[in-house]
DNA sequence: TCCAGAAACGGAGGCGCCTCCGGTTGATGG
DNA sequence: CCATCAACCGGAGGCGCCTCCGTTTCTGGA
């Protein structure tokens, strides 16, 4: 993939659409926010859009005006929890060590996968539709968990000898058959179980610096 | 595949209903009757179930009891349609020379694929639901068209160096791009076509009795 | 500051889906 | 032939989708 150009790195449409009458900007704000919240609590049941718009304080014609349908919508919704996944860990890069940094940003992972169960059935279409969508996206979280992987691994406090699309691999069981009723708290145990298993036998892990037997 | 068992033919599901009473099978049927023309009238459209119960003559209600879910109707639909496609070809070939009554019965195989049209999108829902049902269907129109054209090629009207693979695939044609609106009279042109390739250099053909060429 | 017109709002209304339940009717035993 | 009642009917009603258009609000220029 070639270098980006020059415009900010990735939320294109978010700023573009140059003269937006500002009640028009505020309302298609509070949609996006309504929906977001909608999502994440109905996991599964494709939501209601006049539910979102009455949550939004706002018509449906607004809403329909705004998200011609429904995957417009969910499109808009999925890109922004992306990318607040990615802005997150700068925010808890700067507030922490690098491997509490990792560790609490795999936890919203698991937030976030519970979000996505709202919008898996638009999201499913969306993957017929507009491919270029879940390319950025993907690449987006997999660089973000690189560089808190790496900022970690040079801190000493994680092992160095794993790359990032592993423990992608190895955390991408939460994203399956999120529907069980404990699924968040088996999710947690899975972090911290790839938690341990990335300070063990690092330098100056706090698990047991150290001392763990080399993992071939 | 192992002899099945002694119940008729196909069509189990048609009679099998113990006791039901007098009103309901009326009812049922009327409702089939208006569905199968409604889906041959609106092709590509999902078509709306309450139309079709007002066509019948029924409450919606009635219609949900019958068939619970849009696609249980189409398989009923769908089935009698291939049935009724199976016996037309008897009644065909005992009413017309063999060639002829192939000939008939491809023009027929034309208006149920615009039949098949206006079930499109639930006919793909029940690919996923109930592959046995397409099996079924699949074999007996199959069978059905290799009956006929081994009768032809017995009375010498039609070559026999043909098998009815060759032949459907060849046809199957007139599946595809339903849409256009000379598609109808494309499709009988290509059913023509096929016809004179496989009149030709038949030993007793009317159209070109064995003077044409073996076509390797 | 004010005004005109463009832009956006919002909800009524038409339609379809599906459920629920009071009323009706056909089958059955007497 | 009649009474009984389970089975069946039908459509009202609640909800969601989506469109259309009269009304309101913003913005840039005078």
């Amino acid at each position: 993939m070639a270098e980006r150009p020059a415009r900010e790195k990735g939320r294109a449409a978010e700023e573009l659409p140059r003269q937006m009458r500002a009640d028009a900007r505020r309302n298609r704000d509070k949609l996006v926010e309504a929906a977001a919240r909608v999502f994440a609590e109905q996991g599964g049941v494709d939501a209601s859009l006049e539910d979102i718009a009455r949550r939004a304080g706002v018509g449906i014609g607004t809403l329909y005006r705004h998200f011609p349908t429904r995957e417009h919508l969910v499109e808009v919704v999925y890109r922004r929890e992306v990318e607040a996944l990615s802005r997150a860990a700068d925010a808890l890069a700067a507030a922490n060590p690098p491997d509490v940094a990792l560790n609490e940003w795999m936890l919203r992972l698991v937030d976030y996968a519970a979000t996505k169960r709202g919008m898996a059935n638009s999201l499913r279409v969306l993957q017929d539709t507009n491919a270029a969508l879940f390319a950025d996206t993907a690449g987006l979280v997999s660089a973000t968990l690189r560089r808190l992987l790496e900022a970690a691994a040079a801190a000493g406090t994680v092992r160095s000898d794993v790359d990032s699309a592993d423990v992608f691999r190895a955390i991408s069981g939460i994203f399956s058959a999120p529907g069980t009723p404990d699924w968040r708290e088996r999710s947690r145990r899975l972090v911290s179980l790839i938690m341990d298993g990335l300070r063990w036998s690092a330098p100056g892990g706090e698990g047991g610096g150290g001392k763990g037997p080399r993992v071939t």
